[in-house]
DNA sequence: TGTACATCAGTGAACGCGCGTTCACTGATGTAC
DNA sequence: TGTACATCAGTGAACGCGCGTTCACTGATGTAC
């Protein structure tokens, strides 16, 4: 497979779109293989230019998968935002929603999701990468607030608390039951998504909002 | 570093232990760098042993890295017996206690856990490895059948569902709280284990187990 | 207890391969005047 | 509009390296008698 700008082939000296290229090529290998799954020559070679290409653009392997999963990040945080929809229609609709878009990522793009959370590699100093992984965890802490706000007190939970529960419990079924399976993997009775809406609805019932008002 | 048996150095033409030297080998390399951070001949390397040696006892890379993830099943299966203890004192302390056993485990053996469920590749055709996580999955199943039997019904939810909801939420923890970080990885305030036992309590409150009565 | 022999575990040399990285280069693009 | 020049993106050849895998081998162990 290739991916050039010009189709079929490239008919300039400059590709133009190397840098694209590049990261469409990533995403396919990672897909398949996984981040570990690929090297710089190969997708230099899938994007039908010169091993020494893609220096041009990427310090080394990392950064290309560093890249990946920034960008990652920005379309998945866009993903949680659209879901949770400012808490419309009313916040345990909205969570449900925002979790159905978390999984419905991780279904679209498994090569992004595994790239920004099982990188084969310390992903920790790049700023862009963790501003763009803030982001879309302010998604969640968000939605947190909003429904911790409901909650009639006392006894209300710290939101910032409720946030990593949610977040939790989608990561882990995405993990677990979406993309590249493991060992670890069982046979589902229902889909993720149902899995996680009835996580959801049994967490957010103990916090006082009650799944059945809406 | 070496994994030979008879300190200091090998005396004998035969190592006496290379399997499980090749395997503590691989879980220290796991450990420090991922599952796709090593290579069979370094394994060899580290234990001493020439780069073919180890094919007498394991078919290829990807066997040995099954092979560490069966075993890892096993203690991890044993773990969370142990920590579950038959629902003693009362089901509610066994989940929570079940749930420290977990995270416990991933903290103790970073290496066994990122090969059990981050291995790099399929590993679903291993029948041995599958029945090996089958157990492990078996004592959360049965701790998610003890609590649901307490559930005074009628609303009684699926026990299956519950299982799986504590394990994606201890899964969830550990794989973004616990072993290296990936970029996803936010700052704590609390540990892994006080979020999930805080998440447990709030998960089964709503089931009607009500944590504070024990 | 001794000996012959089969089995087994590890050797070490060899191979072809693809990778990461560098280098001086070259062709295309953009801009100043 | 034309020309000179700087900048930039990609070339292709080269390198050393470590890997995976094979092979005929050898030394140690265990067992039959």
């Amino acid at each position: 497979m290739r991916f050039t700008n010009s189709p079929p082939g490239r008919d300039s000296y400059h590709h133009g779109n190397l840098r694209e290229a590049l990261i469409a090529a990533a995403l396919v290998m990672i897909a398949e293989r996984g981040p570990a799954g690929f090297s710089f020559a190969e997708v230099a070679r899938a994007a039908g230019v010169s091993p020494a290409a893609p220096y041009r653009h990427f310090r080394d392997r990392n950064a290309l998968i560093a890249e990946v999963a920034r960008l990652g990040f920005e379309r998945f945080a866009a993903d949680l935002e659209a879901g949770w929809n400012d808490g419309r229609p009313d916040p345990v609709t909205a969570i449900e929603n925002c979790g159905r878009a978390y999984l419905s990522f991780a279904r679209r793009e498994p090569a992004s999701y595994a790239a920004m959370f099982e990188p084969g590699f310390p992903l920790e100093d790049d700023a862009a990468l963790l501003r763009a992984s803030e982001a879309a965890f302010g998604v969640i802490r968000r939605a947190a607030d909003a429904a911790c706000a409901v909650h009639p007190g006392p006894g209300r939970p710290p939101a910032m608390m409720v946030a990593l529960h949610l977040w939790a419990m989608a990561h882990g079924i995405a993990s677990l039951f979406i993309g590249r399976p493991s060992a670890g993997r069982r046979r589902l009775p229902m889909s993720p998504e149902d899995l996680l809406e009835a996580g959801l609805l049994v967490y957010m019932q103990s916090l006082g909002l009650n799944g059945t008002q809406r």
